[in-house]
RNA sequence: GGUCCUGUGGUGCAGUUUGGAGUGCACGCCGGCCUGUCAAGCCGGAGGUCGCGGGUUCAAAUCCCGUCAGGACCGCCA
């Protein structure tokens, strides 16, 4: 039996006449006398204005129910601000449910209250209109994720949470084990494993919406438990799953703006990295990578007799300040550049500090190439490719990109990533991605005499600069994993030892199969217009990784670490 | 592990550069007035470990060192 008729937000000039009642939170008081106040209640759905003839008691975020009559506001007392501007509830009978606490900052989107303090009162913050907003947008999200996976013939299906470390990836959360001291649980960083166990168990095609935790130092768009949708499908290719992804991800757009976003545009990640010089490209946005390699072949300049020479344009900054660039340097350093070149373009020539080493020729052939006109700044990186590419794109994106929320929505796909991606002390390549990626079977024959040039079957979705999420085509037959081993550096015994149950399976007829991942945190805080993940879930952890409003993380009562059979170092000093 | 920003009544900020009495603004809170407001208005009042510790100084919110907390980023996140 509810104790309301209507929610607060919802009544309208149609409901002019009917007694109805409301239960919400007191969000605003206007005492006039005795005679007149007006109280605002707020639920999840707005704010309603209730006439009633004393309010002296009525303090803010006080839990009432109030029944009263939809009455037309009399002309010129509307309100176009508020969806229920038009009405009041008269002849108000005010029931108090609870009393409440001042709160300890506004239950407003006007201002915004210091974090730390929100998120120990959470339950107060989340009041708000725009976070309930972002709930329910987030609901939304889930519910049109499902519905498409559901739809294309996927099946839901959960894995254990309480399961085994596996020495790659970011390092595990881990639980002590009561029933075998010295053993230790993990919480999964990703159901990888299991869903390729249930390719092998003939499920064809799975999801999961998955709680996951990764012990890793937090970011704006990195906490440490985090949810993803994780998918996988047998007997497919890459296009197979690009094409599944597209549709879920496309539909839970649509869901919550109403369009669906037409365009998943596709890029190699090797011209993502030539022309943005990232595997995430924020592409609202140009200022694209120009190569000037051959440009300054031969050069007198030594600082530009390097293996790769690319500069971007930064349209408009050409009166940057000394200070500025000099900023701009010390980042290039601490990425690892020798230098930053800079050239502020005047009318009839370069200015900078390069430019009395450079011939006439060259100038004028830079200006040409760089597109750049009077007012501008050309900032160049002369070095090794990846060195080049990566802090050109860093560049690019400290100077031109817009929030994440502006510009609209661009979804991209970079496909081909490279297998490996660098090598370890040992000199043997690295996994870009994991052990399982498959290789690009133009590039097979490669794999041996170069490695590091071998492109893999994996892609990532980015949207606006952001990864989204990651995924594969895996490898299933023995002849090729063992390769990849050998090339890594595990022997049959130690892949037996890490991946055993896995290999096991995959000799009792494994398909082919491939899958990706994508992280929703991500994807609603995108959609919902926010910058930080932490504003799409309820109850997020700060950068230390605390969550204020319980405490966590906390020491353990002696009973409970006995039990455990656990003992606790002193910190060290 | 590192770089940078922030910390001032319950909330949001100013004050810190150039040391001089806890100085200011807005909101909230408490009391009063007020019959059409909507971030109501008017009058009055309460409320402070200037994050914490140390140093310099006749004197520190302000300068220096350390530390804690929050945030952005680098490393890290297959």
């Amino acid at each position: 039996m509810t104790l309301r008729t209507d929610c607060c937000g919802e009544l309208s000039a149609a409901d002019v006449g009917r007694t109805v009642s409301v239960c919400g939170w007191v969000a605003s008081r206007r005492e006039h006398s005795e005679q007149l106040a007006f109280v605002d209640l707020r639920d999840h759905t707005g704010v309603v204005q209730c006439v009633v003839d004393h309010a002296h008691d009525l303090r803010s975020e006080y839990v009432l129910r109030i029944t009263g009559t939809v009455n037309q506001r009399p002309a010129g007392m509307e309100n176009p601000a508020i969806s229920t501007g038009e009405i009041e509830l008269k002849d108000c009978d005010v029931e108090v449910l609870n009393t409440a606490q001042p709160p300890p900052f506004p239950v407003t989107d006007r201002i915004e209250a210091d974090e730390n303090i929100r998120l120990k009162y959470r339950y107060v913050d989340l009041r708000r209109e725009r976070m309930q907003r972002n709930l329910r947008l987030r609901s939304r999200i889930n519910n049109a994720i499902r519905r498409s996976f559901e739809d294309q013939g996927f099946v839901e299906v959960e894995t254990p949470l309480l399961t085994v470390s596996t020495p790659e990836g970011s390092r595990d959360f881990v639980v002590p084990s009561r029933l075998r001291h010295g053993s230790f649980y993990a919480l999964p960083q990703s159901p990888q494993l299991f869903k390729q166990l249930l390719m092998v168990a003939g499920v064809d095609r799975y999801f999961q919406i998955v709680r996951l935790a990764r012990d890793e130092d937090l970011r704006a768009d990195r906490q440490l438990d985090f949810t993803q949708l994780d998918a996988e499908m047998a007997f497919v290719d890459q296009e197979d799953v690009l094409s599944a992804v597209t549709e879920a991800v496309a539909s839970a757009t649509e869901a919550v703006t109403g369009e669906r976003p037409s365009e998943f545009p596709r890029i190699s990640w090797e011209d993502a990295a030539e022309r943005y010089g990232s595997d995430k490209p924020d592409v609202r946005f140009g200022m694209e990578l120009v190569e000037l390699t051959e440009l300054f072949a031969g050069t007198e300049a030594k600082a530009f007799q390097a293996p790769c020479i690319k500069g971007i344009l930064a349209a408009g900054e050409g009166d940057i300040s000394r200070n500025r660039v000099d900023a701009l340097t010390d980042m290039c350093k601490q990425w690892g550049a020798k230098g930053l070149a800079w050239f502020r373009v005047r009318a009839n020539e370069l200015e900078g500090q390069l430019t009395k080493f450079l011939s006439e020729d060259e100038q004028i052939k830079l200006r040409q190439a760089m597109g750049a006109n009077p007012g501008d700044l050309i900032l160049v990186i002369a070095d090794e490719r990846p060195l080049v590419r990566t802090i050109l794109g860093r560049l690019r994106v400290e100077l031109g990109r817009p929030p994440v929320y502006e510009g609209g929505l661009h979804y991209l796909w970079v496909t081909d990533f490279p297998l490996f991606e660098g090598v370890d002390d040992a000199g043997r390549p690295m996994p870009a991605h994991h052990p399982f990626t498959m290789p690009h079977p133009d590039d097979i024959e490669k794999m041996e005499s170069d490695p590091l040039s071998v492109r893999s079957q994996a892609y990532d979705l980015v949207l606006n600069g952001w990864e989204l999420g990651s995924g594969s085509v895996r490898i299933h037959r023995a002849d090729i994993q063992q390769k990849i081993f050998g090339l890594l550096g595990i022997d049959a015994e130690r892949a037996q030892e890490r991946f055993g149950f896995l290999l096991d399976a995959f000799r009792y007829g494994a398909p082919p199969h491939a899958g990706f991942a994508f992280g929703i945190d991500r994807l609603a805080a995108i959609l919902a217009g926010e910058d930080n993940i932490r504003e799409v879930i309820a109850f997020p952890k700060t950068q230390s990784g605390a969550d204020p409003l319980t405490g966590a993380p906390a020491p353990l009562d002696q009973k409970q670490l006995d039990e455990l059979g656990l003992r606790v170092l002193p910190p060290k000093s």
